[in-house]
DNA sequence: CCTATAGCCTGACGGC
DNA sequence: TGCCGTCAGGCTATAG
Protein backbone atom coordinates (compact mmCIF):
# COMPACT_ATOMS: atom_id res chain seq x y z
CA UNK A 1 0.00 0.00 0.00
CA UNK A 2 2.63 2.89 1.22
CA UNK A 3 3.07 5.48 -1.38
CA UNK A 4 3.24 8.96 -0.69
CA UNK A 5 -0.44 9.69 0.36
CA UNK A 6 -0.35 6.11 2.84
CA UNK A 7 2.48 7.51 4.43
CA UNK A 8 1.32 10.42 4.97
CA UNK A 9 -1.97 9.00 6.70
CA UNK A 10 0.96 6.64 8.72
CA UNK A 11 2.63 10.47 9.51
CA UNK A 12 -0.61 12.21 10.93
CA UNK A 13 -1.50 8.55 12.89
CA UNK A 14 2.05 8.50 14.39
CA UNK A 15 1.60 12.63 15.46
CA UNK A 16 -1.71 11.43 16.91
CA UNK A 17 -0.67 8.66 18.80
CA UNK A 18 3.04 8.28 19.57
CA UNK A 19 4.35 11.77 19.87
CA UNK A 20 5.92 13.14 23.05
CA UNK A 21 5.44 9.79 25.17
CA UNK A 22 8.36 8.46 26.50
CA UNK A 23 8.96 5.05 25.25
CA UNK A 24 10.31 2.35 28.30
CA UNK A 25 11.04 -0.59 25.49
CA UNK A 26 12.35 -1.20 22.07
CA UNK A 27 12.09 -4.81 20.63
CA UNK A 28 13.06 -5.91 17.21
CA UNK A 29 11.27 -9.19 16.10
CA UNK A 30 12.63 -9.11 12.78
CA UNK A 31 16.56 -7.84 11.91
CA UNK A 32 16.78 -8.36 8.97
CA UNK A 33 14.44 -5.15 8.46
CA UNK A 34 17.34 -2.98 10.00
CA UNK A 35 19.75 -0.75 7.68
CA UNK A 36 22.58 0.83 8.77
CA UNK A 37 21.62 0.23 12.41
CA UNK A 38 21.03 -2.62 15.37
CA UNK A 39 18.92 -4.27 17.90
CA UNK A 40 21.04 -2.69 20.54
CA UNK A 41 22.07 0.98 19.15
CA UNK A 42 18.21 1.00 18.70
CA UNK A 43 17.33 0.48 21.97
CA UNK A 44 20.60 2.44 23.62
CA UNK A 45 19.41 5.53 21.95
CA UNK A 46 15.79 5.39 21.82
CA UNK A 47 14.79 4.05 25.23
CA UNK A 48 14.09 7.03 27.93
CA UNK A 49 13.57 9.02 24.90
CA UNK A 50 10.46 10.09 22.93
CA UNK A 51 9.88 11.00 19.17
CA UNK A 52 9.10 14.76 19.31
CA UNK A 53 7.76 15.51 16.00
CA UNK A 54 7.26 14.06 12.25
CA UNK A 55 8.24 14.40 8.59
CA UNK A 56 7.93 12.96 5.51
CA UNK A 57 9.58 12.80 2.17
CA UNK A 58 8.15 10.36 -0.69
CA UNK A 59 7.71 7.02 0.72
CA UNK A 60 9.95 7.26 3.95
CA UNK A 61 8.94 8.46 7.87
CA UNK A 62 11.32 10.35 9.82
CA UNK A 63 10.48 10.65 13.30
CA UNK A 64 12.78 13.23 15.32
CA UNK A 65 14.36 11.32 18.89
CA UNK A 66 15.11 14.07 21.10
CA UNK A 67 18.25 14.63 21.00
CA UNK A 68 19.61 11.75 18.92
CA UNK A 69 19.02 11.80 15.44
CA UNK A 70 16.13 10.25 13.55
CA UNK A 71 14.18 7.03 13.39
CA UNK A 72 13.35 6.16 9.72
CA UNK A 73 10.44 3.93 8.49
CA UNK A 74 10.09 2.47 5.01
CA UNK A 75 7.50 0.58 4.17
CA UNK A 76 7.65 -1.46 1.51
CA UNK A 77 4.62 -3.35 0.24
CA UNK A 78 2.91 -4.02 2.98
CA UNK A 79 3.95 -1.86 5.66
CA UNK A 80 1.94 -0.10 8.51
CA UNK A 81 1.62 0.78 12.08
CA UNK A 82 -0.89 -0.20 15.00
CA UNK A 83 -0.73 1.64 18.12
CA UNK A 84 -2.55 -0.88 20.72
CA UNK A 85 -2.56 -1.17 24.48
CA UNK A 86 -1.11 -4.05 26.59
CA UNK A 87 1.33 -6.95 25.12
CA UNK A 88 -0.19 -8.83 22.66
CA UNK A 89 1.82 -7.64 19.91
CA UNK A 90 -0.48 -7.53 16.51
CA UNK A 91 0.38 -10.63 13.71
CA UNK A 92 3.27 -9.76 11.46
CA UNK A 93 4.94 -7.06 13.97
CA UNK A 94 8.27 -6.55 13.52
CA UNK A 95 9.28 -3.94 15.52
CA UNK A 96 7.78 -2.39 18.51
CA UNK A 97 8.17 1.31 20.58
CA UNK A 98 6.48 0.79 23.58
CA UNK A 99 5.62 3.93 25.91
CA UNK A 100 5.18 4.64 29.51
CA UNK A 101 1.49 5.06 29.26
CA UNK A 102 0.74 0.99 28.65
CA UNK A 103 0.71 1.28 24.60
CA UNK A 104 3.05 0.47 22.07
CA UNK A 105 3.35 1.42 18.43
CA UNK A 106 3.81 -1.70 16.29
CA UNK A 107 5.95 -1.86 12.65
CA UNK A 108 4.09 -4.08 10.89
CA UNK A 109 5.15 -5.63 7.95
CA UNK A 110 3.54 -8.93 6.48
CA UNK A 111 6.79 -9.37 3.61
CA UNK A 112 9.90 -8.07 5.37
CA UNK A 113 10.30 -5.48 2.34
CA UNK A 114 10.23 -2.65 4.36
CA UNK A 115 13.61 -0.96 6.52
CA UNK A 116 13.83 0.90 9.69
CA UNK A 117 16.62 3.17 9.96
CA UNK A 118 18.38 5.18 12.45
CA UNK A 119 20.24 8.36 11.51
CA UNK A 120 21.79 11.56 12.09
CA UNK A 121 20.41 13.90 9.71
CA UNK A 122 17.34 13.13 6.82
CA UNK A 123 19.72 14.55 4.35
CA UNK A 124 22.02 12.14 4.47
CA UNK A 125 19.32 9.56 3.72
CA UNK A 126 17.63 11.10 1.41
CA UNK A 127 21.35 11.65 -0.75
CA UNK A 128 22.26 7.78 0.07
CA UNK A 129 19.14 6.63 -1.34
CA UNK A 130 19.43 9.03 -4.41
CA UNK A 131 15.88 10.44 -3.64
CA UNK A 132 14.56 13.56 -5.40
CA UNK A 133 12.71 16.47 -3.78
CA UNK A 134 9.11 15.00 -2.55
CA UNK A 135 6.53 15.22 -5.26
CA UNK A 136 3.96 17.41 -2.52
CA UNK A 137 6.88 19.30 -1.69
CA UNK A 138 5.62 23.16 -1.65
CA UNK A 139 8.84 23.97 -2.91
CA UNK A 140 8.44 21.71 -5.74
CA UNK A 141 7.47 24.08 -8.31
CA UNK A 142 5.85 23.57 -12.12
CA UNK A 143 9.68 24.43 -13.27
CA UNK A 144 10.77 21.95 -11.08
CA UNK A 145 8.62 18.95 -12.25
CA UNK A 146 9.46 20.15 -15.94
CA UNK A 147 12.96 20.63 -14.96
CA UNK A 148 12.87 16.75 -13.57
CA UNK A 149 11.01 15.37 -17.05
CA UNK A 150 13.53 16.69 -19.24
CA UNK A 151 16.29 15.01 -19.87
CA UNK A 152 14.26 11.30 -19.46
CA UNK A 153 13.75 9.60 -22.21
CA UNK A 154 10.94 6.67 -20.85
CA UNK A 155 7.64 6.12 -20.25
CA UNK A 156 6.10 8.28 -18.40
CA UNK A 157 4.65 6.07 -16.12
CA UNK A 158 8.39 5.32 -15.68
CA UNK A 159 9.24 8.69 -15.13
CA UNK A 160 6.73 9.22 -12.63
CA UNK A 161 7.83 6.04 -10.27
CA UNK A 162 11.48 7.15 -10.52
CA UNK A 163 12.34 8.32 -6.93
CA UNK A 164 15.09 10.12 -8.17
CA UNK A 165 12.85 12.52 -10.71
CA UNK A 166 10.55 13.04 -7.95
CA UNK A 167 9.89 11.01 -4.88
CA UNK A 168 6.62 9.09 -3.30
CA UNK A 169 5.04 7.92 -6.24
CA UNK A 170 4.13 3.89 -6.92
CA UNK A 171 2.31 1.98 -8.97
CA UNK A 172 -0.90 2.50 -7.83
CA UNK A 173 -0.95 6.41 -7.80
CA UNK A 174 1.26 6.17 -10.97
CA UNK A 175 -1.81 4.89 -12.69
CA UNK A 176 -4.32 6.96 -11.11
CA UNK A 177 -2.61 10.03 -12.16
CA UNK A 178 -2.24 8.55 -15.83
CA UNK A 179 -6.04 8.05 -15.59
CA UNK A 180 -7.12 11.35 -14.59
CA UNK A 181 -4.56 13.00 -17.34
CA UNK A 182 -5.65 10.88 -19.51
CA UNK A 183 -2.53 9.60 -20.75
CA UNK A 184 -1.36 5.94 -21.78
CA UNK A 185 1.03 4.97 -19.33
CA UNK A 186 3.73 3.87 -22.37
CA UNK A 187 3.37 7.39 -23.31
CA UNK A 188 7.40 8.54 -24.29
CA UNK A 189 8.22 11.73 -22.34
CA UNK A 190 9.50 13.31 -25.18
CA UNK A 191 6.36 12.39 -27.08
CA UNK A 192 4.57 15.33 -24.54
CA UNK A 193 4.11 19.11 -25.42
CA UNK A 194 4.68 21.87 -22.46
CA UNK A 195 1.16 22.10 -22.42
CA UNK A 196 0.81 18.45 -21.35
CA UNK A 197 3.53 18.30 -18.83
CA UNK A 198 2.23 20.93 -17.00
CA UNK A 199 -1.08 19.66 -17.08
CA UNK A 200 0.58 16.60 -15.53
CA UNK A 201 2.05 18.89 -12.62
CA UNK A 202 -1.40 19.49 -12.26
CA UNK A 203 -3.18 16.43 -12.40
CA UNK A 204 -0.41 14.89 -10.15
CA UNK A 205 -0.42 16.92 -7.07
CA UNK A 206 -4.48 16.83 -7.50
CA UNK A 207 -4.38 13.08 -7.33
CA UNK A 208 -1.87 13.09 -4.41
CA UNK A 209 -4.03 15.87 -2.54
CA UNK A 210 -7.30 13.90 -3.02
CA UNK A 211 -6.05 10.83 -1.80
CA UNK A 212 -4.62 12.34 1.17
CA UNK A 213 -7.94 14.27 2.12
CA UNK A 214 -9.47 10.50 1.64
CA UNK A 215 -7.26 9.38 4.40
CA UNK A 216 -5.58 7.50 1.63
CA UNK A 217 -8.84 5.10 1.53
CA UNK A 218 -10.31 3.70 -1.48
CA UNK A 219 -13.49 3.84 -0.59
CA UNK A 220 -13.41 7.52 0.22
CA UNK A 221 -12.00 8.87 -2.77
CA UNK A 222 -14.11 10.76 -5.55
CA UNK A 223 -16.10 8.60 -7.81
CA UNK A 224 -13.68 9.65 -10.84
CA UNK A 225 -10.74 7.61 -8.98
CA UNK A 226 -9.63 4.28 -11.00
CA UNK A 227 -8.22 2.95 -7.76
CA UNK A 228 -11.13 1.71 -6.11
CA UNK A 229 -12.25 -0.48 -9.76
CA UNK A 230 -9.15 -0.74 -11.59
CA UNK A 231 -9.89 -4.30 -12.17
CA UNK A 232 -13.31 -3.77 -13.37
CA UNK A 233 -14.78 -0.99 -15.37
CA UNK A 234 -13.72 3.11 -16.21
CA UNK A 235 -15.46 4.88 -13.92
CA UNK A 236 -15.76 7.34 -16.75
CA UNK A 237 -16.77 5.76 -20.10
CA UNK A 238 -17.50 2.21 -18.35
CA UNK A 239 -15.19 0.33 -20.89
CA UNK A 240 -13.02 -2.42 -19.59
CA UNK A 241 -10.05 -1.79 -18.15
CA UNK A 242 -6.44 -3.09 -19.42
CA UNK A 243 -3.65 -4.62 -18.22
CA UNK A 244 0.15 -4.35 -19.65
CA UNK A 245 3.39 -4.72 -18.46
CA UNK A 246 5.18 -1.19 -17.95
CA UNK A 247 8.79 -1.21 -16.82
CA UNK A 248 8.41 -4.58 -15.33
CA UNK A 249 4.92 -3.58 -13.23
CA UNK A 250 1.43 -3.93 -14.29
CA UNK A 251 -0.34 -0.98 -15.46
CA UNK A 252 -3.70 -0.96 -15.19
CA UNK A 253 -5.32 1.89 -18.04
CA UNK A 254 -8.63 2.75 -19.55
CA UNK A 255 -7.80 2.06 -23.49
CA UNK A 256 -10.90 4.62 -24.31
CA UNK A 257 -9.54 7.29 -22.16
CA UNK A 258 -5.68 7.19 -22.31
CA UNK A 259 -4.40 7.22 -25.26
CA UNK A 260 -0.82 7.32 -27.11
CA UNK A 261 -0.25 11.37 -28.27
CA UNK A 262 1.37 9.44 -31.28
CA UNK A 263 -1.82 7.30 -32.17
C1' DC B 1 20.62 6.05 -20.82
C1' DC B 2 16.79 2.59 -20.85
C1' DT B 3 14.25 -1.90 -20.19
C1' DA B 4 13.80 -6.48 -18.50
C1' DT B 5 14.69 -9.88 -14.98
C1' DA B 6 15.64 -11.91 -10.64
C1' DG B 7 15.75 -11.71 -5.81
C1' DC B 8 14.23 -10.35 -1.30
C1' DC B 9 9.57 -12.18 1.66
C1' DT B 10 4.71 -13.75 2.80
C1' DG B 11 -0.02 -14.64 1.79
C1' DA B 12 -4.14 -14.60 -1.12
C1' DC B 13 -6.32 -16.30 -5.05
C1' DG B 14 -7.64 -19.10 -9.09
C1' DG B 15 -7.38 -23.36 -11.64
C1' DC B 16 -7.19 -28.24 -11.66
C1' DT C 1 -9.83 -30.35 0.11
C1' DG C 2 -5.13 -29.92 -1.47
C1' DC C 3 -1.53 -28.51 -4.38
C1' DC C 4 0.61 -25.36 -7.56
C1' DG C 5 1.50 -21.43 -10.09
C1' DT C 6 0.84 -16.50 -10.17
C1' DC C 7 0.59 -12.19 -8.44
C1' DA C 8 1.01 -8.23 -5.10
C1' DG C 9 0.86 -0.62 -3.86
C1' DG C 10 9.01 -1.45 -3.22
C1' DC C 11 13.74 -1.42 -4.12
C1' DT C 12 18.23 -3.07 -5.68
C1' DA C 13 21.57 -5.38 -8.50
C1' DT C 14 22.68 -7.12 -12.84
C1' DA C 15 22.51 -8.06 -17.76
C1' DG C 16 21.54 -6.74 -22.47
Amino acid sequence: MPELPDVEVFRQYMNKKALHRTIKQVQILEDTILEGTTAKQLKSRLEGRAFDSTFRHGKHLFAKVTENGWLVFHFGMTGRFDYFRGNKTPEHTRAVFSFTNGYSLAFLLQRKLGKLALVDGKAEYRKKHGLGPDAMDKKFSLADFREALKDTNSTIKSALMNQELMAGIGNIYSDEILFQARLHPKTNTKELGVRQIDKLYQTTREVLQAAIDSGADPEKMPDNFLIPQRKKSCPVCGGDIKKITVSGRSAYFCPNCQKKPSS
